[in-house]
DNA sequence: TTGTAAGCGTTATCAG
DNA sequence: CTGATAACGCTTACAA
């Protein structure tokens, strides 16, 4: 019990500048890597850091920079609620800013513009991540006429120049379609997302729909469509109701892996199989398309790496103010797996 | 544009002691529902506060009381990818940690000693959530020795008075045999967790294994085990290796959804059934367990409740350092879905 | 019950 | 190239 005693009070900037026999202003550049400082103070300086094991404080950075490398996810559980999805964006998200010195914390009680404003004016945060963007969303405009930082993970109907990084959901639905209609499939449902979402005008309600309406139009079929809520047990029914309107159906389009797994069960129990009655597609990242059996050609969702971005892009504006916004929507991939097979697979009828 | 204008500076307590005709030290008490404040100046000041929209500033507010109010998840990824489980503890600390004015943050890297304490003695946290726990873990004593708040999600060999919250892995272990052999059934295989993790000493691989062999004498089965990695394709492999060795397999227990799917594939593919001709149950979330065909008996992992429960013990461990440790020990639960039936309910043999 | 003033640990400005 | 010194926004004795 000689080297350790208890409850040593911090290092500060000052035991360095004192040890080293310098000012701290001499400390505070070398910590920050800035020029006019010989190499040789430097060098000594930066042995007293090691071998004191000197970190500096935060707090007293943030304070004195007038900054607090704090950036949030704002994601309002209203129609939604945390799901996998936002999970993934969350953690991505948690690791860029890491990497960069950031700390990210996440909201999740929605916000009035008061209550938006207060977060960047009380120097709480330095930008802001948003999620569950509205077509109409009034937060991108609100944030930009005060000239606070922020991406949108999702994009509004009009964007303007304001940075953002969305998966390209009409075009993800159209790879569904026509993967679909390539296996010679004509008859292809779909299980949307729930009417409440669509009529709040978040980005995905709308243009999956869309996107599935215009789709079954370039390929000249009929559309036809059930909204539920996003459970598996809640898809179920709805599949139920989609098969029992049109018996001939022989495709599926679902948003997530739990829907898919709902309109699996659906078709299964009377007795069709899938892929071979029934192919379904489905939104789903890789790691829930392989969970589930058979396992899902799905619109790859690359949750992780849309969180990472975001913050790196925000993080990027926050520290390079003058370079251009940068504006990210990505090409859906289809990647097929088990859940869909062409029509005329039906060889095996005996079992 | 007359109400708005661009970029105003925060609002400081200054600018409310000014504008309310009081000192800053009565704005502070009041912020801080300290007592010795008249009821009336309380309320005149209250108002300004709100007309204001002012919100103190944290990082001051942490400078000036020594305190960070920021407390970190350390995950050392070595043997172990940041996973659902992983995620799902992360997301339950980091509401838990919100509702208390707290921030959480994310560490992966491994860290040495001297780093474990740089943590604290910089200010940088005031408290850690340790994951991956050894069953020989240094951390605990490490932290102890320094007074330095901690808790545990798992728990060491000797726990001492550490704070920690765990599943009793080895009685959800007995419970799932429990359950097999009321199914009937007494071949009941395990496919235990990777052997590096098992020589690392965490504590779950340790404790599955042991609650695996303890159960098999006590219900007089011959146990027979593989060890494998946590994809669902390492846990098909070493499904099948067993089945191999033991045709007469009636049962599997595996310790994650991934790995049963693995399992259930591996199983299926030789033409036999799940749950009728082999029954399993793994250790999986409801969610994770409802997503899969069929449907997991599971031991049931309630994580996002222990992640909360552990940022709630670390957070009372700072503001109520005199209230005595808690150490939770969660008695594991089953919840019986459709992978796993009575033996002899092979009825329909013919197909 | 209220006010004054000295920190908290940095950064940044401005002289040397 | 280096060193004083004034912020940064808040808490907290200590006075009044």
């Amino acid at each position: 019990m000689n080297e350790s005693s208890f409850e040593r009070k911090p290092i500060t900037i000052d035991d360095v500048a004192r040890e080293a026999g310098v000012s701290v202003s001499t400390v505070s550049r070398i910590l920050n890597d800035k020029p006019d400082v010989s190499r040789m103070t430097r060098q000594r300086v930066q042995a007293v850091i090691d071998r004191l094991g000197y970190v500096p404080n935060l707090q007293a950075k943030g304070l004195a920079a007038g900054k607090s490398r704090m950036i949030s996810l704002l994601f309002p559980m209203e129609h939604a609620q945390f799901t996998q999805l936002e999970l993934d964006f969350f953690v991505g998200a948690a690791e860029a800013a890491g990497k960069r010195g950031y700390f990210l914390n996440l909201y999740t009680e929605p916000m009035d513009d008061a209550g938006l404003l207060n977060l960047y004016r009380s120097g709480q945060i330095e930008g802001a991540i948003l999620m569950q963007i509205r077509m109409d969303d009034w937060r991108p405009a609100l944030l930009r006429q005060h000239r606070h930082a922020f991406v949108m993970i999702g994009r509004c109907a009009d964007n303007q120049d304001f940075r953002f990084i969305d998966l390209d959901f009409e075009g993800g639905i159209a790879l569904a379609v026509a993967h679909l209609v390539e296996m010679g499939r004509r008859y292809i449902g779909f299980v949307a997302r729930p009417p409440e979402m669509r009529t709040a005008k978040l980005g995905p309600a709308v243009r999956l729909l869309d996107g599935y309406l215009k789709a079954c139009e370039q390929n000249g079929l009929t559309p036809l469509y059930r909204e539920a809520g996003m459970s598996a047990d809640a898809v179920y029914t709805a599949a139920n109701s989609l098969l029992d309107e049109q018996p001939t159906l022989n495709a599926l389009i679902t948003v997530s892996g739990a829907a898919a797994v709902g309109a699996i069960r659906a078709v299964t129990e009377r007795g069709r199989r899938v892929p071979e009655d029934v192919s379904i597609v489905s939104l789903a990242s890789n790691r829930i398309a392989t969970l589930i059996t058979p396992s899902l050609t799905a619109i790859n969702f690359p949750t992780d790496k849309m969180g990472y971005e975001a913050a790196r892009m925000l993080i990027n504006a926050l520290e390079h103010p003058e370079r251009k916004t940068e504006q990210v929507l990505l090409a859906p991939k289809l990647v097929i797996r088990e859940s869909s097979a062409p029509l005329r697979g039906q060889h095996e009828s005996a079992v």
